[in-house]
DNA sequence: CGAGTGACAA
């Protein structure tokens, strides 16, 4: 190292070793340190060093120079003239190690007790890092100057806690230094960065008793202080009150409005800053560019693209990578990936904001390319990359590259990062890898609320209910508080189980944690309730928002489909379109179901006409499967498969299947074949239709067809799902499975079935044996008699008092023969039954059902 | 000496 040598041969300092020092005036006594805890508090306050070697000439000052800053009351050393031996050495230090190699040769050269060397150790200790060894070099100096203290709060506040660059600051004053307008922008800036108002509000006071009030350095910081406390309000009044403010004032305020969600507001400043002529820098541009996706405006977006390119900003990477992501955001990721290419001297943010940019605007695929392209090139990546890279996996639901990013985590060293193991948890869980998930989240050291949220959201997608509410439950035992996030999680899981009191339980929660102003909590609630079966009080919820957005229109919509209060469906949707909500696809979707579901199937064709006349929609896949069951339901099935053989896209399972169902119920076994044999093309796995089809087969008697599906299965190994039903009971929710005998009540339920059975029968019941083949008629009833809905509602008959409401849950479809068998049940014990099952719900009351028989 | 791009869970 070359310093060394030059060290070793003791090199000729030209005797300029402390000209700043030696020439200083006397302190004035009111200046002077107090050093009660030093013993020697009483020697001379600015020793000269004894070991002074002879002093040249001053240099003359030139006006062009970079001035080397010393208080006024010193003399200004031009620095490209005169610099100090100890200064030029420890400027070459560039880490801890160096520095300390180099200690013992100023030591042995004298230099320690000088003052510019002293603040320069100081100040180096605090670069790397080390305050602890900077508080031990500062401590002991007898005659401290201000430098020294300025430097040593530099530190504090760069490397420490704001309480301990405060209290060095409190002691700086009692030892009667005098702050300078820097000591006020270094504490501000901690103040900001911590958001710590109260500390941050008190700096402020002092700097004005100090006389800063009208220093645009200082006053920037106290701006960009209130900013990042989130007043910008406050921000706002203070930058208005400043006599002058320059570029860096103005993009302080304009940035403080951009992040603290004000797009539009920072926006506007830019235009007031121009017309104040102040031209918009390239900081400006970072600035406003996130306010730019905020606002979502492709077209301002365009036009400060213009102005960057014009301005020759785009050569700077933090620019270009800003319009990477304002462009992703504005969903024009094409135009992203144009100036992402173009990059030379892409950084890591840059990928990055390639990566989000194509997982934010649903292309995963080509955010795994981005990915693996950065692997490529080797650049080194961040726990941003990692979950963005995550997240695309994802959403593309491949465990396998998921899998592959998990391993690479480990040799990046980000295993300990939170935000990571959060992304890997969602990760696995949307890779319907729950187990992997908990495991993640089991062993995971620090769990944050995201964890919490994230672990209880993925057990809530994979229908794991009961672990979900669990979790819930857990993470409130330890004292963590739930947010808007967890509710939206935990609420349609509760709406999965509709069950009522549960239900009000979690509203309650929701009240007491202050989240029911929460939009999308709200929207949640309306569509739980919906679900449950309180439709109306699902409605009050609704009419009783502040705000609301297309999803809770949707949800209420949907609410009113599924219960077969059409006419309710179509009332609230034109008061949507009066309130000028724009509806989107899923609005459309839920409006169509709502007319399949009532039969209006002039008014459906009239709505899915409009999608794409009045609002630009084109009409997905889903859409043309609600067309479908909306001809097949009303018994229009040549009119259905005309629709599917018209449609302008390749028609889906779920096309097929929606005409496959229309055909059970209408009994057609011609058009049910041909869209049962487009579906097995498709997927010829599937259970649930294969069923559906046997189910057509044996309607219509046709038992060599039937024993053929069956067979079809068997050999396939499909398995057909089971179904079940689930009921509420003080608090406990029961589950029964076609022909379970585990319950403890069982046998108290299968005797109380065959009474009922005998009363229903009396009143006009026929049991529907034809669906079920080759046994004697006592045996089919008794088969029919073990469906799962039956033995739940002999279960809630038998445990609820006369008169009580029957809630009940199942996961296919009513079977025809339960159907008519609850409204028989309905009749002759006075009960309302509410039966939600896979696609609507059925209010059975007096012997009649709300869906009209139409389901 | 004050300002600045990306950011986990719906």
């Amino acid at each position: 190292m070359h310093v060394n040598i030059y060290m070793s041969e003791r090199p000729d300092f030209n005797g300029a070793s402390h000209l700043a020092i030696s020439i200083s005036p006397p302190i004035p006594e009111s200046k002077r340190r107090r050093m009660s805890s030093h013993p020697l508090s009483f020697t001379p306050l600015r020793r000269i060093p004894t070991n002074t070697l002879p002093l040249p000439p001053p240099p003359p000052p030139s006006p062009t120079s970079n001035l080397h800053r010393t208080p006024s009351s010193r003399t200004y050393i031009p620095s490209h003239v005169y610099k100090h031996p100890s200064a030029i050495l420890l400027e070459l230090c560039t880490s801890m190690k160096e520095l300390h190699q180099f200690i013992p040769l100023i030591i042995k050269n004298g230099l320690y007790s000088e003052h510019l060397f002293q603040t320069k150790l100081v100040s180096l200790f605090c670069k790397f890092g080390s305050l602890h060894e900077a508080a031990r070099v500062f401590q002991p100096i007898e005659d401290k100057i201000d430098e020294l203290y300025h430097t040593m709060l530099k530190g504090y506040a760069r490397n420490s806690s704001l309480d301990d660059a405060v209290s060095f600051f409190c002691r700086m004053r009692y030892d009667g230094v005098r702050p300078v307008v820097y000591n006020f922008t270094y504490l501000l800036k901690v103040c900001g960065d911590n958001a710590d108002l109260r500390k941050g509000k008190e700096i402020h006071c002092q700097l004005i008793v100090n006389g800063f009030a009208s220093n645009v350095f200082a006053m920037t910081g106290v701006v960009n202080m209130y900013a990042k406390c989130r007043l910008v309000e406050e921000a706002y009044k203070m930058f208005d009150r400043m006599p002058e403010r320059d570029l860096v004032c103005w993009n302080t305020i304009i940035s403080g409005y951009a992040q603290n969600g004000f797009g539009k507001t920072a926006l506007e400043l830019v235009l007031r800053m121009q017309e104040e002529g102040k031209r918009p820098d390239s900081i400006t541009i970072v600035s406003i560019l996130p306010a730019v996706a905020d606002v979502g405006s492709l077209r301002i977006g365009r036009s400060i693209h213009g102005y960057s390119m014009r301005a020759g900003f785009e050569s700077f990477v933090n620019v270009s990578t800003a319009l990477v992501d304002m462009y992703s955001k504005c969903g024009s990721v094409g135009t992203a990936r144009l100036i992402f290419d173009r990059m030379t001297g892409k950084t890591v943010v840059s990928w990055n904001s390639m990566i989000d940019g194509y997982v934010q605007n649903g292309d995963p695929g080509a955010a795994m390319e981005i990915f693996q392209k950065m692997m490529d090139e080797q650049v080194e990546m961040t726990n941003v990359t990692v979950m963005g890279a995550l997240h695309a996996c994802a959403d593309l639901g491949d465990v396998e590259q998921g899998r592959f990013v998990h391993k690479l985590l480990d040799q990046l060293e980000l295993g300990s990062d939170v935000s990571v193991m959060n992304s890997l948890i969602s990760m696995y869980s949307k890779c319907k890898r729950v187990d992997i998930a908990a495991e993640i989240f089991e062993n995971l050291q620090h769990k944050t609320l995201v964890s919490w949220n994230a672990m209880i959201l993925g057990y809530a997608q994979n229908g794991r209910i009961n672990e979900a509410i669990d979790y819930f439950c857990k993470m409130q035992l330890q004292n963590i508080k739930p947010d808007s996030f967890t509710m939206v999680s935990v609420i349609p899981a509760l709406a999965e189980l509709s069950v009522l009191p549960q239900a009000k339980w979690i509203h309650g929660l929701v009240i007491r944690t202050c989240l029911d102003k929460n939009v999308f909590v709200a929207t949640a609630l309306v569509d739980m309730y919906a679900k449950c079966g309180a439709v109306h009080t699902a409605r009050k919820l609704f009419d009783m928002m502040d705000e609301r957005h297309v999803t809770t229109w949707n949800a209420m919509i949907d609410g009113y489909g599924t219960h077969g209060l059409g006419k309710a469906a179509l009332e609230l949707f034109e008061k949507m379109k009066k309130e000028v909500i724009k509806p989107n696809e899923v609005t459309f979707l839920c409006v169509l179901s709502a007319c399949s579901h009532s039969g209006l199937v002039e008014e459906g064709f009239q709505y899915f006409g409009s999608m794409k006349k009045d609002y630009g929609l084109e009409p997905a896949m889903d859409h043309y499967g609600a067309m479908v069951d909306l001809l097949g339901r009303a018994n229009r099935l040549n009119e259905a498969w005309d629709f599917i053989q018209k449609m302008p896209i390749e028609p889906a399972i779920s096309v097929f299947g929606a005409m496959l169902g229309a055909c059970r119920i209408h009994k057609n076994v011609e058009l049910g074949e041909k869209a049962a044999n487009r579906i097995f093309d498709l997927d010829p796995d599937d259970g649930g239709y294969h069923v559906l089809l046997a189910n057509i087969y044996a309607t219509a008697s046709m038992w060599d067809k039937v024993a053929r599906v069956r067979t079809t299965m068997e050999k396939k190994g499909i398995q057909k799902t089971p179904g079940w039903s689930v009921v509420e009971l003080q608090n406990e929710v029961h589950t029964f499975y076609s022909g379970t005998t585990s319950h403890p009540q069982a046998k108290k339920i299968y005797a109380f079935l065959e009474t009922l059975g005998n009363r229903i029968k009396a009143a006009g019941y026929m049991p529907d044996t034809n669906s079920v083949h080759d046994v004697e008629d006592v045996v089919k009833e008794q088969l029919l008699n073990s469906h799962s809905e039956k033995l739940a509602i002999a279960f809630s008959l038998l445990n609820t008092s006369p008169g009580t409401t029957i809630h009940l849950r199942k996961n296919l479809r009513v079977c025809g023969d339960c159907h008519n068998a609850t409204k028989y049940i309905s009749l002759v014990t006075k009960r309302e039954i509410i039966v939600r099952d896979m696609r609507r719900f059925h209010h059975f009351k007096d012997g009649t059902c709300s869906c009209g028989d139409y389901w």
